[in-house]
DNA sequence: ATAATTTTGTGTTTAAAAACATACAAATGT
DNA sequence: ACATTTGTATGTTTTTAAACACAAAATTAT
């Protein structure tokens, strides 16, 4: 078994994955389709206007999606951990791409073939109804995000965004340190905020005893006063 | 067969909604559970946090779903019109409401009980596939105006909101006026401003001869102009 | 290694929009 | 019909965050 092979397995078998609503038989339809690649940190995977070729899964490494806006200034609206999906919005909605998307780290996707994925789709009721429940989720999250980022002050735009990378990808194994490492203007980009704010900003929760900072590794030290100033505003 | 019957089977016979998709026998099953509630202007339909019943769908009137963000200021993430789905994210996530969805006119909403949706759903694999795409066109539009919502400048922002509100609702009879009656309150909510930013614009876009105001009522008189300067920001 | 580039950091200025303060008109309730 | 509330309108002040300018540090490329 291949390198490659070994990855298509581990992403089909993960028991908390949609794939474990599959059938053998579809599974093997899936596995068949599947072909990845990998990507090293700051490639582009596709950009907007592109055309989707199937679904893609993130085997390993971390990617980010941003949209475009007014001259150009990047909004990051989604953060893809492993296992998780990139630009499956597009495809569903029969759409080309509405935002690129990058890999923050070296990463490996696999595509899923489009005519594979609706086939299967079509046999297996309870998936459609899975990625139904997802994407309503992600709906109800693009809704509440679109408030915090107008309505918040730069602060609680912030707190947040430290809250949800820590929440997508968790502590590393001190239990303090958010393991993802962003560039400034990255975080800035995903608060709604220029990089000089972020950083500014970041440096006032670091002398107020919030967060740690040690280059891009950020330390969450008073979680509970994180989350009051995200609540806040 | 009563006003109530002709309402909803108007609702069911529309070729363009997805109930076209269904067969006869699960036509009768949603209609067997459907009953309609009338709303009269102003009136709550739901509150963040209530449970959904099942799925709404807009026979007559005209409908606002909005957060409350910090401060109790409210953003309206979506309007409805006749034909539309009001709450379905909630309901298809399994979770409870995130917005609260009020009548913007006097307005009559039948209600297919949830057991029945899903039974049908469960067995019509169109339909949900229909709904996935519906869901993630959605999606898009939400990320788009949340990329709209906090980069664009004021005048870029109302500019957005006449013309999405012109999208939802077109025009009446002289091709001009759009065809929904909304307080300055409930467009500042819209373009994520106050009330008082919302009136200056408005006036100075009269001033400007793009639109002209009477009351509630706005003709776009140069709509090019307006998509200028929502492109603009 | 060293030059080039990118990223980070900080101070200052400027512009945008919110907050506040009224005033008046229109709609609604009694 | 009158009082009360709600909605519309404008001017002024204050706050916020963007824009700009620059310097130092860290990466990356050669």
């Amino acid at each position: 078994m291949t390198d490659i092979d070994q990855t298509i397995v581990r992403l089909l078998d993960d028991p908390k994955s949609i794939f474990s609503l599959l059938t053998d038989e579809e599974r093997g339809i899936i596995y068949q389709s599947m072909t990845c690649t990998t990507y090293k940190k700051g490639e582009l995977i596709y950009k907007e206007g592109d055309k989707p070729a199937g679904l893609l899964s993130l085997a390993s490494g971390k990617v980010k999606i941003f949209k475009e806006g007014v001259g150009g200034r990047e909004q990051i609206v989604r953060m893809v951990k492993p296992g998780g999906f990139i630009g499956y919005r597009a495809l569903f909605a029969g759409e080309n791409y509405n935002g690129t998307s990058v890999a923050l780290e070296d990463s490996t996707i696999c595509l899923i073939e489009k005519e594979s994925l609706f086939k299967v789709l079509k046999s297996n009721n309870e998936l459609a109804l899975s990625i139904i429940k997802k994407m309503a989720t992600e709906l109800g999250f693009s809704n509440t995000r679109t408030v915090s980022l107008t309505q918040k002050h730069i602060r609680g735009r912030l707190a947040e965004s430290l809250l949800f990378l820590k929440d997508t990808y968790g502590f590393e194994e001190d239990n303090m340190t958010i393991k993802v490492y962003l560039s400034r203007e990255d975080i800035a980009n995903l608060s709604n905020m220029t990089t000089s704010n972020a950083i500014r900003t970041l440096s006032t929760f670091a002398s107020e005893n919030v967060i740690n900072i040690d280059g891009r590794k950020i330390k969450i030290l008073d979680l509970k006063r994180l989350e009051r100033i995200s609540e806040l505003g």
